[in-house]
DNA sequence: CATGAATGAGAGTTCATTCAT
DNA sequence: GATGAATGAACTCTCATTCAT
């Protein structure tokens, strides 16, 4: 609350000109940053490009993300989310979760069929791939990561798809 | 700080004798539970058993605490690194990380001598297990998941090591 | 506040233009009931009907708005009251009741005169009956009553002023 | 709040040791209030005097509270329950009213039987009494009133008693 | 004249920490 | 050593009032 106000040169009663609560007003940055998220997202996909590239870029744009030093934001959705067990529709963080590991399913069959990618299940691998990046973002909040690591798991993640032996 | 007096039937005072602050409390709570866990992990890798079972045992032993409801001390220990950026070494998240990484390296490379499995950088398969972990970890505290979910990723981590075709 | 801009469709600055507060908006809101109120009760009075006949209209009156539900204007004043120890001559609560004090009072003499009431005191009797309602009044809005509570008042009120034996 | 927290030479926080709300702090107040008004209603009770006598004795009692000034509790009484709609068994102000009723019924009753009171229904007369104090605690609290307004009412609620002719 | 976004003091409540006992 | 009553700063939220437009 504070530092909201702090940051917005606004007075405390000022932010309820906007937001019914603080809750309401977190939801409303969290919708925001997803809308933004989305927007970036379609940018890349739309692009006329292979599979793998896709994908590729889709990494870099994540690694980018991880590598931003003071990610307040993440700390606050996940401290948010910790104690607010809202029901799977409205929780935002998961939405986003199951639209991107839905995109990345979609991505990888794509490439299946293309021949560029080998996966026995593209759900599961898109999920699989999700959940290194979440780990990766839990790692980098609360015990510090480095980008070796970032560019050792990217590596993994496309071995696991092309697999060329 | 309530619960806790409540659950160990001190006064508020009287921990202050043995802790000069919540922090120092959870440190040392901390602490115990990592002593715990090398325990139990050590019990393990102890046995007469191939890599592949003991991996095995260790993905099994992982999925039942995910499975664990409430689980309460995993949202602190979280909360506590998010706001505490202490250094690496005092990080006992990290070191718990660091550890088990090392351990499952050295199961991996195991696991290659022998035949069981194939991986080219042990290392770096050992830290893309544990971020899945810690993907599912923060996953199921944030936006819950399934038994299913986790059993999916158990087999694509045993694929990715066992991979024979 | 808010309840009257959005009621009168005027913004919370144009209040100010024609009031220097809330306080000085309820007082006018007072005035206006209080003049409104006059003319009812003078209506009734005008009429050609005996003290007793005239007497009862009045109470059912008072029945009336007594068992009018949500009488938030009633608590307004109350409250208002209660806070501002406005001096007598500006108290329009007391003013109100004074007046209708007078006008009981020259009603029972009216009735005595006419042998209709017997009284020895038309003054005290007044407001006798003006304390009786207030009590009605206070012990609607605070506690709740019935309308057998009222109903058994208002005998008493007439049975004290005919007691023919 | 912050009146209690000063009158009390407490802290903010020290008041939460006693009470879990200010709405329970000021039920108990009422609680506290009601106790030792039924303390000093059963001590006259008690004593060896006609009906006639304990009901001077009563209105004696009910003039000089009534007299008391700057009755701030009174008013937040009042205020308290014209927010907090509770219902009749909860309600502390109606609960006060009902017991006082009741036991001026059997008072009443046993002026009758005596000889001293006449009065065709004493429950009526007794809510009838207790309504005009309530409207005289308000008159006293919203306009102000003098004691020969009290006393004048206490003659009439004896005169309505007695009424000998 | 009129607006409504903005203010800021004050409300009730929580909780890690302290200190007289 | 041990207690727990007490503290006080911080939290979220409300609302009559103001002032640049």
């Amino acid at each position: 609350m504070k530092d909201v106000v702090d940051a917005c040169e606004i007075s405390r009663g000022g932010l309820y000109l906007y937001f019914d609560s603080t809750q309401e007003l977190f939801l409303a940055v969290l919708k925001k940053e997803s809308e933004e998220a989305d927007d970036i997202f379609s940018r890349e996909i739309h692009e006329d490009a292979t599979a793998a590239d896709i994908l590729t870029l889709f990494l870099k744009e994540q690694k980018k993300e991880l590598l931003r030093k003071k990610d307040t934001l993440t700390v606050a959705i996940y401290e948010f989310f910790f104690c607010h067990q809202v029901p799977k529709k409205e929780n935002v963080l998961r939405q986003q979760f199951d639209t991107a590991v839905k995109v990345l399913e979609v991505l990888i069959k794509t490439g299946v069929e293309s021949g560029e990618f080998v996966c026995a299940s593209p759900k599961a691998m898109a999920r699989n791939i999700m959940l290194i990046l979440e780990g990766l973002k839990i790692a980098s909040c609360s015990m510090g990561i480095t980008e070796e690591m970032i560019d050792e798991e990217m590596v993994i993640i496309m071995q696991g798809l092309v697999k060329e032996d």
